[in-house]
DNA sequence: CTCGGGTTATACGATACCGTACAACGTGAG
DNA sequence: CTCACGTTGTACGGTATCGTATAACCCGAG
């Protein structure tokens, strides 16, 4: 077999780097060459094009942040508060998926074609958070908005420039994480 | 005086229709130029190049979201709650100034300059939020966190892609916004 | 009507990027 | 060692964009 110098997986990998540093924008060819040590030459032996990469990245972004994600939340599983406290820590605390996770957030507002597989990896997540919630919260509309602020929470926080006099990001995210696990009210109302 | 066939503000309207649309990235000289019927030969009549429009593009915006925002809640003011609200409307749901501000957080995650701009915009914006949630709340602690919740919501809901099973996103806002803007648990814990 | 000012169209050079073509290279098989 | 084949470097054409230069233009003033 011929030599295998920079394989699909690196070019891939620095696709995803340049991903989360700076958009889709900043996925350019020649750029990751130069940051390979090598030139674009190899990269369309691989790959008919651009969009070819995008989309084995989005393949790899896909399978990294739902499967691995899942299947480690379910089996590390203990409290349902923790198994939600654990999925989000995994996704929205990783140095690797969380840049990545924003960059494509960014780019589906833009590409129906990633708003569709950012669609389907949403709705995985965020069952997740709402089977945990259900187990302490009986209406299922309570369930729902409390999953979604959780997800809000998670996400927005990083697109949010706001400063906390006197404190850190952290300890008021942890605060905001009790109200949104905390026990129903006791005066449901209508 | 000379003609004035395409002024200044329509160069600034233009782009930030194009930013709201597609970005920092789709704010291109030629292409607001075609937008507006004409070609760049007047453009840098008024801006000394790209990076001046930018600048005043945020200046526009930034006067547009804090000043004409906040005059606004602090005369139309009623419940503190309703002030949360109706804050968070004229922001978030409005067609003009949503997607900006979306493009802009987007921005500010690759600029510094721009993350300094939306600092002082969010600071200033959840201060509303913890004057009227202080009204109704009295731990400090509990005030920040539900201000961050308020604000995580509103944003991080754009950049979510999940689905709500039987429902439509709307009323899980609405459910979760009870949750933010709700009086405080009876069981305070420690 | 003619002139002068600012405004706009056009042409230009420079840069950056995509995708292709082809030649140079190097590694393993024989 | 030599050959073949896959990988890589280099060069190219095409497009898009920025910013500049300059000429054509249009409006109001005189």
């Amino acid at each position: 077999m011929g030599a295998l110098r920079t394989p699909r997986e690196q070019w891939i990998e620095e696709g995803l780097r340049a991903l989360a540093a700076g958009g889709v924008d900043a996925v350019r060819i020649e750029a990751l060459a130069k940051a390979l040590g090598v030139t674009k030459g190899g990269f369309y032996g691989y790959f008919a094009d651009r969009d070819a990469l995008l989309t084995e990245m989005l393949d790899t972004w896909e399978r990294e942040s739902v499967d691995d994600v899942i299947d480690r939340v379910e089996r590390e599983c203990g409290n349902p508060r923790d198994k939600v406290r654990l999925a989000g820590r995994l996704t929205f605390s990783s140095d690797r998926l969380l840049p990545i996770d924003l960059a494509i957030r960014e780019w589906a507002r833009r590409d129906h074609t990633v708003a569709a597989r950012l669609r389907r990896v949403d709705n995985k997540r965020i069952q997740l958070a709402r089977d945990a919630i259900s187990t302490f919260c009986a209406d299922p509309d309570e369930v729902e908005a409390r999953a979604l602020l959780a997800f809000c929470t998670a996400i927005g926080s990083h697109f949010l420039a706001a400063d906390h006099p006197g404190r850190t990001r952290a300890p008021v995210i942890a605060r905001a994480a009790d109200i949104i696990l905390d026990l129903p009210h006791d005066n449901p109302g209508g």
